[in-house]
DNA sequence: TAAGATTATGGTGAATTGTGGGTAATAATC
DNA sequence: GATTATTACCCACAATTCACCATAATCTTA
């Protein structure tokens, strides 16, 4: 009830049960305005993890992707990687919502699965990949995000 | 009540209880307007320490980060350090907030704990660390903050 | 010095939450 | 139309979380 509606913080550590379900966690759910109808729509991230966007945040990037032309081969080939992927998913009395197969391959998610608000959706990921993945992004400049105090100030 | 409301300043040595509870002290307490509803947020800090933001401040944080495009990798990876680790958490009746456990391991907590007004936001270092950390930025160059004049008048 | 505030510490219990699995309803396939 | 596969709902259970209470010690202020 404390941050603004539709917008994560925090991490998880849940289970991805033999149905494919995943528990929403219950600040997460809490956060979604009625708007969304308890609805999200999961799709490929940038990263090897899925991104899960509440239904109100996921018209947005619509709107962003409507704007893209196709005459543009990369375009082309940036929406084709989100929109085939992107499935709707509604939440279920318990609070868990379905991830394709597909999802779960590319993700290359098992039982055990992180969790991560990302203000405004979700990521869903292997801990092993991702460890590997933060490793990475330290041994690069650990300088890097000074570029970024231009655009944000903490 | 003489500081302008949500500002902090000044130094106290508190402590850290068993169940990773800390006290917020009573004038950063009483320097919070009412529409933070006694509620902070915590997350890591750029140094290895822990940053605690009133809701009020906090939200304007997320203004910013939604603001940072995710296809940027460099972006998300800024993001997803601030994100996944902040929590929100309310003042109980005796004024302490809950520290969570990779916070805690993440800014080397033990029992005694340095908390430090730093205007907008309050941080809490384990007071070793910050001694070597104020002695690392000596032994650079004094001039650093020269740069900085176009930005700031003092 | 006395009274009031503030901090330190820990215990308790009610409410919530994550998880597993059964079952009925719906959709898909042949 | 019958069979199979898929999805969503329901109930139950164990574990955790978290807010509240109580109390002692310390510090501040009148």
């Amino acid at each position: 009830m404390t941050l603004s509606s539709n917008t994560f913080t925090g991490e998880y550590r849940y289970s991805l049960d033999t149905k494919g379900r995943v528990n929403i966690p219950a600040k997460f759910r809490q956060s979604l305005s009625k708007d969304n109808q308890n609805t999200f729509i999961a799709t490929r991230g940038q990263d090897p993890c899925i991104w899960i966007y509440p239904l109100i945040e996921w018209k947005k990037i619509e709107d962003e992707l409507r704007k893209l032309s196709s005459v543009s081969g990369i375009h082309r080939t940036f929406v084709r990687q989100i929109a085939r992927s992107a499935t709707p998913s509604t939440c279920d009395k318990q609070g868990r919502i379905m991830i394709s197969p597909s999802l779960i391959s590319y993700s290359s998610l098992s039982r055990e699965v992180l969790i991560i608000g990302m203000i405004n959706k979700i990521e869903i990921w292997n801990p092993d990949i991702l460890e590997k993945v933060d490793k990475n992004n330290i041994n690069n400049d650990p300088n890097e995000f000074n570029a970024l105090s231009d655009k944000i100030v903490l």
